[in-house]
DNA sequence: CGCCGAATTGAGTCTATTCAAATGTGGTGG
DNA sequence: CCACCACATTTGAATAGACTCAATTCGGCG
């Protein structure tokens, strides 16, 4: 890749300089306490796909914001078997769990090639005094987190797939754009397993879901590309039987 | 009854001497910090069954402990339909989320006679220089609860109505026997309609799935009491599928 | 005693699953 | 260059678990 502007790994970086600043713990920081977070944080060479940035059952190290590419975290059962938790993108943070018990409860793997920022958990400790700011900010993404995870539980418990894939593809736009990509052409870095086992489905279901709404002409899908045709009429299947009752699609879930 | 040793209300209440200290917030602190931390802490009348403690939208106040008493947090969609997020028993906080955008993104309602230890938002903020351990013991606690969540999205994408049941009355149970009280003999504080509402199934399953579980000999049930008879096969039940491949039970899942 | 909500039980339906096979894609090596 | 393999993905048919609709029972309370 001769020009890629977005290799961060490639520049000297520092949290004062990253295009991800405002989304990431500097966020409402002001520049000085930008300048003492920086000298906290640690960088590495990239990840490759595949590459695990921590496994389950390790002893707790850091917290890590994902700076490029993409990653996934998932628990395994002891029967071989995993659930993914969630997808990261760049900006946001991995290994909020696992404070408490002193060790990771899942694993965190590349989706592809991906750098991150490392935040060592004993300078956590006195973060708190140095950086009160921080520290709020740090309650902050904590509580942002787990109301995440509790609209995650909503969606499971009460949508169908259809409903889900949508919501799953609203929110991967959403927090595309939120990052300056294109939020109407998403690429898909994870597998329709993957998906499938995020979202409490098959990989079939998936598959077939998907092709049904490339068939309304919702989605234009090729592969792991994906092209979000009507937004609105998206929106009311993501969430349709919740917050807006009416809707122009054909099928419907019941009686 | 008459002589009710847990009603923490008739006390004047402190956090030395409660009962619930090392469930609590001051658990893993110095008497010297639990001492700072009883200045911050705010005491109130009780809370009657169907009372707000806080309602979704409203401004964020505060972190709340239970103190006796149960509580349930959900969310109200604009339609009308609510989503249970969680039961509350003694010792557990409330109010971990509405921190990021300063309001409550769900309500809060007593389930029984309940009451309550507060801790003022405007204390939490200058609470990380005054208490560092505090600060910590809270990041402990908001990262366990991003576990408990995660745990919760696993067990509604991957099990059963029989498994979601099982596990959750086996995590109640735990929950009780952790607070000293009978691990099998368990009340329940709300209806069906909530547990149904809490794991994603409709009232009807839950109640035909109860029933089919006293039928095995694993529970008895008699209204809202329920007696945990055979912790064993309710074990491999709750988690059969994942943790351990082995059953005594007749019916499976699948083929 | 009768009302009302909570809970149980029954019958039929539907969504997503399971099992199965085919298709497509990328990479490897002859 | 193309055969071949491994893997991801699509598509089809049948099954099953949970849902919806509906009626009944149970229990508390005025």
């Amino acid at each position: 890749m001769p020009e890629n502007v977005f290799d961060l790994s490639a520049l000297k970086v520092s949290c004062q300089r990253c295009s991800l600043r405002h989304l990431c713990l500097p966020n409402e920081l002001t520049n000085g306490d930008v300048e003492k977070l920086d000298d906290l944080m640690e960088r590495h060479s990239p990840l490759q796909r595949g590459e695990f940035l921590f496994r389950q059952g390790d002893r707790y190290r850091s917290l890590y914001v994902v700076r490029s590419g993409s990653f996934k975290t998932h628990h395994l059962h002891k029967d071989g078997t995993e659930s993914i938790l969630g997808f990261h993108l760049p900006g946001e943070i991995i290994g909020l769990t696992g404070l408490g018990n002193g060790e990771y409860h899942t694993s965190a793997i590349a989706l592809e090639r991906a750098t991150i920022c490392e935040l060592p958990l004993h300078r956590l400790h006195y973060l708190a005094q140095l950086l009160p700011s921080l520290n709020e900010q740090l309650y902050k993404i904590m509580s942002n987190r787990i109301t995440e995870d509790q609209e995650m539980l909503m969606i499971l418990r009460e949508h169908t797939a259809q409903e889900r894939l949508a919501s799953f593809v609203m929110s991967l736009a959403q927090r595309f754009k939120h990052r300056g990509f294109s939020s109407d052409n998403i690429v898909l870095s994870m597998t329709r397993q993957d998906i499938a086992n995020f979202l409490g489905l098959t990989l079939e279901t998936v598959s077939r879901t998907l092709a049904k709404l490339e068939k309304k002409g919702i989605l234009g899908i090729e592969r792991r590309n994906i092209h979000i045709l009507d937004n609105d009429r998206l929106h009311k299947l993501s969430r349709a039987s919740h917050d807006d009752p009416s809707g122009t699609d054909g099928d419907r879930k019941g009686a």
